[in-house]
DNA sequence: GACCAGGCACATC
DNA sequence: GATGTGCATGGT
């Protein structure tokens, strides 16, 4: 059994919350799209704005790439940052069709690190939004660094401050073994364990990991 | 009313 | 290269 510390704390979330059943989303195109729409915002307001995507049968990429984006912005209002994402969506859209004639199954065929940077080459997808993509709607293995990995590493003492997105990914990487289903739930867990124990302020309380075994120590 | 939420690009120094 | 700012809604 790997014994590294990100696996221990793994398992000891597992065994706290168990599994998380992520991403939230029907499709792989559904998922595309809560990621650019979950950018620095509350999930709900995203269920919102997928919902209106839904109800107006827009949550397609043929129906979506057609809509103005204006149309776009209206449906998408919840999520806040409306008009940018608006923006960034149709950016997107327009590579998918560009680059894979709008089909996602030819988008399955191609190469994870050529695709993430493709992805990381679209104005207003990032690296967590492009990663997101990759794990949650495309089963790659890449992990998945966001605000709540890096709060809860970072409360622990388990990453330096100054560490970078791509740092902190390879950490990850380097410290797992390369399975997408492992690296998605652990992402969810961390995301689970940083909002109900890990708050910006006032410090986290009954947190899983504040009491770890003394073999797992900060590297 | 303040703070926060599963970022990103851009301006400025 | 580091730091600050705009983008915006909705829940607590």
């Amino acid at each position: 059994m790997c014994r590294t510390p990100l696996m221990e704390i793994y398992n000891r979330l597992l065994d706290r919350f168990g599994p998380q059943h992520w991403w939230p989303g029907d499709t792989p195109f559904e998922v595309m799209i809560g990621a650019i729409l979950t950018q620095n915002t509350n999930w709900q307001n995203v269920e919102k704005a997928i919902g209106n995507l839904k109800r107006a049968d827009c949550l397609s990429v043929e129906a979506m790439h057609g809509l103005k984006p204006e149309q776009l912005a209206e449906l998408i209002r919840p999520a806040g940052y409306y008009n940018i994402k608006a923006r960034r969506l149709k950016n997107y859209l327009d590579w998918l069709f560009a680059r894979f004639d709008g089909d996602l199954v030819r988008m399955e065929s191609a190469d994870t690190y050529s695709l993430r940077e493709e992805l990381l080459a679209i104005h207003g997808i990032g690296a967590e939004t492009a990663d997101s993509i990759l794990l949650y709607a495309l089963n790659r293995c890449v992990f998945v660094v966001d605000a709540y990995t890096c709060r809860v590493l970072a409360r622990h003492g388990l990453l330096e401050p100054e560490a970078g997105y791509e740092q902190v990914r390879e950490m990850f990487e380097s410290a797992l073994p390369p399975e997408a289903p492992l690296y998605n739930e652990y992402h969810a867990l961390l995301v689970r364990v940083g909002k109900e124990h890990c708050k910006p302020k006032p410090k986290c309380s009954g947190c899983p990991l504040e009491e770890m075994p003394h073999e797992i120590e900060p590297w």
